[in-house]
DNA sequence: TACATTTGTATCGCGCACGACATAATTGCG
DNA sequence: CGCAATTATGTCGTGCGCGATACAAATGTA
């Protein structure tokens, strides 16, 4: 293996990091006029499909976890788009549901994947590439929470 | 366009967010070790190439601002790890160099690639499939870049 | 039934990111 | 030259992420 090679790491790992950052800045303006921020839009996405989830079954989902999402969910609450309670059966977990203000942000949020997906394919970058990426990426995802549970 | 296309942006945009920090869980415990975090370490690959730098030239290279850039690299002096001077040239620019241990770091760091890209390909992920993401990220990071400077 | 263990959530502290804004040095232009 | 505009850096406030830790509820087990 060559020092270029060795070196491919640092030249996938910090697109990737520069990318993430990029896109959130990208959903910015959308998710301004919703009053969201892209995590708290991650929330909602789970949400619409799910419309009862406890805090760790938004944070699988999510990949996050409570010391993350407790304070986002929080926020939440006090801008009014989600509620949180306590389980009956399970006096440990907290539910959470969307309020009506959560559900119709789903009506504002509709045209923002469009949009994005716009920006991200052009005459470069074909649709079955980002498909692929798609793809690789999920299974990095895999590889990656794999490895970082052997690690713990 | 169908309505499972009009979510692959989303499709797309979280697994990104979801690597990218995966992949700087999977570097912690071998930047823990050299006392740096992750977006140290790129200051550092960036000192690495280039002995000096002002707090601007580091930013271009690494796509953060200054104020990103200023605390974080306080820190990094406070760690000892760099050193920042005015310019004589000009006294508004503050000229970032290594320390001795801050160059020392190199050696440390030299191994950290190849053990990242042992995680990152495997029998499913081949190195030319990481070479192709590579090149669409690097063209995302133009894309999403020059639609930054639109939207600002 | 006692008691250790596990589970679900939350708090705390720290280090980013970044928008908004401030300040001083430099540059450009009439 | 004089002064507006630009440039380089920095501060402040807010919202993540996450390791470490706390704590109460539930579970398992002798």
């Amino acid at each position: 293996m060559d020092d270029s090679q060795l070196q491919l790491s640092n030249q996938v790992c910090f697109p990737i990091y520069s990318v993430s950052r990029l896109i959130t800045k990208a959903y910015k303006p959308y998710l301004d006029e919703m009053g969201i921020t892209y995590p708290q839009y991650l929330v909602l996405m789970v949400l619409w499909e799910n419309n009862s989830l406890t805090v760790n079954q938004i944070g699988e989902q999510l990949l996050l976890n409570t010391n993350t999402l407790s304070p986002l969910l929080k926020r939440m609450e006090i801008s009014g788009i989600i509620a949180r309670n306590r389980s009956e059966n399970d006096e440990r977990s907290v539910i959470v549901q969307l309020t009506e203000k959560g559900k119709q942000l789903k009506v504002n949020a509709k045209p923002i994947p469009e949009k994005l997906l716009k920006i991200l394919v052009n005459e470069n970058i074909k649709l079955n590439e980002v498909l692929q990426l798609k793809d690789m990426l999920n299974q990095w995802i895999e590889i990656l929470t794999e490895n970082d549970n052997k690690t713990q």
